[in-house]
DNA sequence: CTGGCTGCAAATCTTTTGCATCCTG
DNA sequence: CAGGATGCAAAAGATTTGCAGCCAG
């Protein structure tokens, strides 16, 4: 796929199946998860290459590592500023569109250098909200 | 010590060098750190009782779990509502006061559950910063 | 005196690494 | 055809668990 050669590294077809795997994918996928869907195409592959191809990826600044899930690492291919919610429930990461402006404060913009910063919601998602209730 | 009486659970000598090196500190420190802390008095402390310790004072709601370390989880004595900066250079977490307002929209509120919400920041920390610019 | 806590060791889970071989550009 | 990528296996790190014995309330 040409629209992947932008990307600057070697296109292997193991790599081209786990960029299918993440195109457009707001799952937020751990390792693991990417590993066992290419997997079904690659039965070779291992955790090395899908480790290696994660982090040729974010150097390129093409996939945001996310750690909001407690119990491991999580990857969103959307790397646009925005805001997720943790279901306690269910284990699951959601995109939540929400509108904040941080003030950081004189002393906070002289002593640190702020590279990123979004909000964390943690709670219940819309389904285990509507279980919890019952 | 009868200030942390009002846990509501047993208050053995292991728990209490726990509670001790937790009070007060604002280091955001791992599992380890507790460990190696305690191991000093208490040379047969083992990782069981750190983890069942810091497990028993996160139900009562005594102790913040926090997950902006990417390679493993920190814990934070300081419950109340406030923002963190992990420092990609050192690795440490600090405290931020910063001030924000989040606008949930209708759908967000009506359809999820949010429990905390809270802004995460990643950068570099006032000495990483000066050894950066040098 | 009893249920919860402790300590040990083993297990589990996630992520990393060394290395020989392979294949994309 | 060279250097980066792959796959295997082993290692490293963090966290959890089973269980026998212990002790705070």
């Amino acid at each position: 796929m040409n629209k992947y050669r932008e990307i600057g590294f070697k296109l292997t077809p193991q790599r081209l199946a786990i960029l299918e795997y993440l195109d457009g994918n707001n799952n937020h996928p751990s390792a693991d998860d990417i590993y066992r869907s290419v997997l079904k195409k690659f039965p070779t592959i291992s955790f090395a290459t899908v480790y290696a191809t994660l982090t040729a990826l974010k150097k390129r600044g093409k996939l945001a590592e996310i750690s909001s899930d407690p119990y491991k690492r999580r990857y969103d291919p959307d790397t646009r500023k925005h805001s997720h919610l943790h279901c306690d429930a269910c284990n699951r990461i959601f995109d939540i569109p929400i509108e904040y402006t941080i003030v950081f404060p004189e002393s906070v913009r002289q002593n640190f250098y702020i590279s990123h910063s979004h909000v964390e919601c943690s709670g219940l998602c819309p389904s285990c909200k509507i279980h919890e209730s019952k």
